[in-house]
DNA sequence: CCAACGATGGTCT
DNA sequence: GACCATCGTTGGC
């Protein structure tokens, strides 16, 4: 079942929490969210639209339920979800996925058959769903990027983020506890 | 096993 | 010109 309007439209962190669990889908490709972040307009020195709207992190101040994709690294995507209300400049870094259906195709786009390696990092779920910045600010109530709902309540732990030279004190890290396919 | 490093290009100053 | 919400490879143990 879709999820609506109104579940992408709660706090940032709350958001990063209740979509773990949940099912990324797109075309054939189905995987469930282990592991997320978030990034707030306030306080958070780490957050792409912290300094204020640019074209790159336009869709961050959107309304919530879109995607934010940003090219990084010279090679990698990353996906996000915005949150919040428009305007708020917030969102949800998907960080990793457990593969659920579609593995042969993750595994042709990512070149390795192993589970592990296919979805556990923000760089490595996009390569294996094929997302790029064509699915950059699309609304996933139309597709073809959607979230299905999951009624399990996992358990969840916080960190501190990866891979950020600020704000890194903050713990906005969130995770499916002791599941395999989360980030190392 | 683990730490170090380089690839690679868009974005903003 | 510097920075970057990453990842695969390399070379050490």
């Amino acid at each position: 079942m879709l999820l609506r309007q109104k579940f992408f439209e709660r706090p940032t962190v709350e958001l990063a929490q209740a979509l773990l669990g949940k099912y990324l889908v797109y075309g054939q490709l189905w995987g469930k969210i282990v592991e997320t972040e978030a990034y707030l307009y306030r306080g958070d020195p780490g957050c792409h639209a912290h300094k204020g709207q640019t074209p790159r992190n336009a869709p961050m101040f959107g309304p919530a339920g879109r995607t934010y994709v940003y090219f990084i690294y010279g090679m990698y995507h990353c996906l996000n979800i915005v949150s919040g209300q428009t305007g708020e400049g917030e969102a949800v870094l998907i960080r990793a996925l457990e593969p659920v259906k579609g593995l042969e195709i993750m595994q042709k786009n990512r070149r390795t058959s192993k589970l592990e390696n296919l979805c556990s990092g923000p760089g490595k779920l996009t390569q294996a769903f094929g997302l790029t910045k064509k699915h950059n600010n699309l609304s996933l109530q139309k597709g073809p990027l959607y979230i299905y709902n999951n009624k399990e309540k996992p358990r969840i732990t916080r960190s501190q983020r990866i891979g950020l030279s600020t704000g890194q004190e903050l713990e906005l890290r969130f995770f499916i506890q002791g599941n395999r396919f989360v980030s190392k």
